[in-house]
DNA sequence: CTGTTAGCGCATTCAG
DNA sequence: CTGAATGCGCTAACAG
């Protein structure tokens, strides 16, 4: 009877919401104020040995656990970052996450990530969720906009520490990291021109658009370069000028180009997913790649060495560009570095697979 | 002069740091205290027309942001939830996300994602952390592990409404909502079963831990209902048992099937990142999809239908399982359900593509 | 309808 | 080395 009544209450109490335990528990038990505790916990100021393991010991039975709220009210550190991503479907996101998580665990930070889906209006609701949840710091690899802009410059007026990455941005004391998508661009069209091809299509922006993407600026310089002229017909893509290249967008941009008269040898797609699109095309269209048609993408994402054929790409340093900016922000946080903006362009490699060049 | 200098302050003042505006800012502009300003601004209690104007006139003059911080503190309500995810390189997580996102939104509470980057300590770590930052309530969406119910258990003592996504719990509380693999994978064995073949391959997971995928016992449940035997030499995948299955677990699975005596004439790939990655061996070993082996996959990512020749795979409802954990998350949160833990389970859609049907 | 009081949990400051 | 007082910004619970 007894025994069945005892675990009966057990499992009341274990069901039933405990409130957590409190550093005024903690203190409690080991017999000291909550400033005493506290200076336990947190190595700070001078404690006995003695003091500080009855502490230890009494946080460990309670299973007490800072309230991160309270610390941040009194001493204005929350000990997390916040990181805004465009989206998470991305293979960029999360190598990127990775590399700056790999920092800020380290120095005890957690890191929290918000998304923009790509919407101007979702992108201002996170910054400011994350401001109004006084995180210590920013990183946001959102791509530009005039609005988020704006936000980015009221942040930095609150003084909260922001680093940008693959978003340049002319905001006093954002320090930012991109890697060299110009160059990357130039590489891989240069690798096609030295594969003979002249006729070379961009998929992936509007011909309207072009000018303000980097990765179009290195493909057109690299033709002019080769002195071959930039045929407008062959530049195609969505015309709302998204943020982003989908498969859809390259499929659609290869079946344009291939119904041209003269159409291209060769294509180089902004993206990744832009090329995977435009091989599909490619094959249900009847074209051989590379035979009749040469396709390059860019981001090698995993799925590029497992496509038919294996795509030609270029690789940007995600991870590393996000343990740079964990880096530069960690400075701005703790102080290390409060000089004027910072900026770390990082290089990218072409990387050669089947989709350009035949076995 | 005059006008220089103030342009200069100006620009000072804009340049530093500015604290943000309080409530009692905005109380003392408005010529009212600091709780009447609360009152206005929450529509909670009632306050005169007069006075809720000149509150928001002022608030919105001073740029007046909430802290959440100070409001947790006070009223246990940080107005924001937390979503641990296993990792982001995956749609499934964008979709989810999405689905979540769209009921919290519209009910002025934040979301912020974690990762638990496929790691028990890491998941450990970021609910502890979500914890400790007094989220109202989390959505888990992690592969189940011993040590990660332990840690929701301890959540829910606590307290902290929890909903888990495609991870069935037995915890009190904690409600959960999954799509029914079983049957989708069984759909979709029983169509290449309906097609002619009887030698059927499973990639993606060890014989060993086989037993405990839902996706398997599918697979296995369509053959046995045919009167075909699970050949044990059909199943193939890499020998730790990972969450997930990866394009090289798919490249490596195909690779030792097709090297079998008798290999099989279809293949169902655990997940679609393993069935592009069988795709791949497969063309790489000569043999012709569907016509020599056919290839099916699982979660109609957005590139199965772009890969070739295009997938056959299964969809499952993810934004949907978002919302409808997103609904049953705010019922606990707002205390409109606080009965037994509801479990839903929702039906995946086959879908047919030439991957296993020669057009 | 509006103001006063008090306290959430913690860490900074100043005394012992 | 340890304790007591104080306040971060906000709101629940009472008074007026």
């Amino acid at each position: 009877m007894t025994t069945g009544q005892d675990s009966f209450k057990v499992n009341r109490r274990s069901a039933k919401a405990t409130r957590p335990a409190t550093l005024a528990d903690v203190a409690r038990v080991a017999g000291v104020v909550a400033m005493t505790a506290s200076r336990a916990l947190n190595q700070s100021g001078y404690v006995s040995q003695n003091v500080r393991q009855r502490v230890l010991k009494a946080a460990a039975k309670l299973e007490y656990r800072p309230n991160m709220v309270a610390r941040q009210l009194k001493s204005q550190r929350l000990s997390a970052i916040g990181v805004l991503l465009p989206d998470i479907a991305n293979p960029f996101s999360t190598e990127l996450v990775s590399g700056v998580k790999q920092v800020f665990d380290e120095s005890g930070y957690s890191t929290f990530i918000a998304l923009s889906s790509r919407s101007v209006e979702q992108e201002t609701a996170s910054l400011r969720a994350f401001a109004d949840h006084r995180v210590d710091g920013l990183i946001v690899a959102t791509r530009g906009t005039a609005m988020g802009d704006e936000v980015l410059r009221n942040l930095a007026r609150q003084g909260i520490p922001t680093v940008t990455i693959g978003r340049p941005v002319k905001i006093a004391g954002i320090d930012s990291v991109t890697a060299d998508h110009w160059q990357g661009a130039f590489d891989v069209v240069n690798h096609l021109i030295s594969l003979g091809h002249s006729r070379i299509g961009f998929i992936g922006i509007s011909p309207a658009d072009r000018l303000s993407l980097r990765r179009y600026q290195g493909y057109a310089a690299a033709l002019e370069q080769a002195g071959i002229a930039v045929t407008p017909a062959y530049t195609v893509g969505p015309p709302e000028a998204p943020a982003f290249a989908t498969q859809e967008d390259g499929f659609d941009g290869m079946t344009r180009l291939a119904d041209l008269k003269r159409p291209p040898t060769a294509v180089f797609a902004r993206n990744d997913f832009a090329a995977i699109g435009a091989l599909r095309a490619a094959h249900k269209l009847g074209l051989r790649v590379p035979q009749d048609v040469a396709i390059a993408g860019f981001d090698n994402i995993p799925l590029a060495a497992f496509t038919t054929p294996p795509l030609t790409t270029v690789e940007q340093p995600i991870a590393q560009q996000g343990s740079a900016a964990a880096k530069f922000l960690l400075d701005r946080i703790e102080k290390r570095y409060t000089g004027t903006a910072r900026k770390l362009c990082m290089p990218c490699n072409l990387i050669v697979r089947e989709s350009t060049t035949a076995i």
